[in-house]
DNA sequence: ACCAAAATGACAATACGTTGTCAACTGGGA
DNA sequence: TCCCAGTTGACAACGTATTGTCATTTTGGT
């Protein structure tokens, strides 16, 4: 019977090496796109509405100041534009440029194929009842995390 | 019914935020023993057997010039050890140092503790199952991946 | 209305990972 | 024996994320 402590390394080891795979995963999906993962994960932040860079930071859940880093080289590479924000004069709303949604465009067919692939080979089932444990996970370890 | 690319993005994001929560767990773990989670991996890869640099990349799954960074550090701070290696005059056997190994018995403990909180609240038969998905998810992405 | 606290962007320093390149070393086949 | 391919460490450049600090802006309580 395998010790707690011993558990708690495989779970680590096993979260740590999924996360490296999805995200090499990730890499090839938006490098076609001449655009990399995290300039991928602010675009698609925006999509639907615009919002300051703190705000995508919190939607992220990192910090604000790695998402203003990306946001001013989208900005510079015309992926992202920013207008003026009426509630704060010193943060502007983001939004993508046509640019922008095309670049996002280009990745979807890929990502849709690759998560179809995915699912299907995992179970659909089992797919959907594994996210539901992780999240539970996700939980529990906020409750009694150190 | 959510479609497979939504159910992709789900589980990719469960995974990211998993990580990030795991990675700032072991931050507050190894902290107080003047380490961070990255030495913590590398100092653990040789607390049972001497490596070389090259060697403990290929364990750890990361490229051997990341390793050999923090392995240079760690023996500037006195934590790890270069010792001749017979089969390759460029590529020194690496082992911890007996401030090493106090550094890895001071995190210990708090793992441990950590562990085994994050297994109860969870629940053991749950837990175990929920690796084992994982690794089989793990394989199932090397299978299909872009 | 005013003032302190919180939020925000800019900037710097740092940690950690990657790819690419080069020279030195190792090992195996002609 | 010799030579070539693979391994290895060193070094550089880059991408991403963090913490810390600063000045500016916004907000909420008195």
């Amino acid at each position: 019977m395998p010790s707690e402590s011993q558990l708690g390394g495989e779970f680590t080891l096993a979260i740590f090496k999924l996360h490296g795979q999805l995200l090499a995963a990730g890499e090839k999906l938006a490098e076609p796109a001449g655009i990399t993962v995290a300039w991928w994960q602010v675009l698609g932040a925006v999509l639907r509405q615009p919002l300051t860079a703190s705000g995508i930071a919190r939607q992220m859940g990192i910090t604000r100041q790695a998402v203003q880093r990306i946001a001013n080289r989208l900005i510079a590479e015309g992926l992202l534009q920013a207008s003026p924000n009426p509630a704060h004069k010193r943060s502007p709303l983001l939004a993508p440029t046509t640019d922008g949604r095309l670049a996002i465009e280009r990745i979807a067919p890929g990502q849709a194929a690759f998560s179809t692939r995915l699912v299907e080979s995992f179970g659909r089932a089992e797919f959907e009842a594994l996210i539901s444990e992780l999240e539970r996970m996700s939980i529990t370890v906020d409750a009694v995390g150190p």
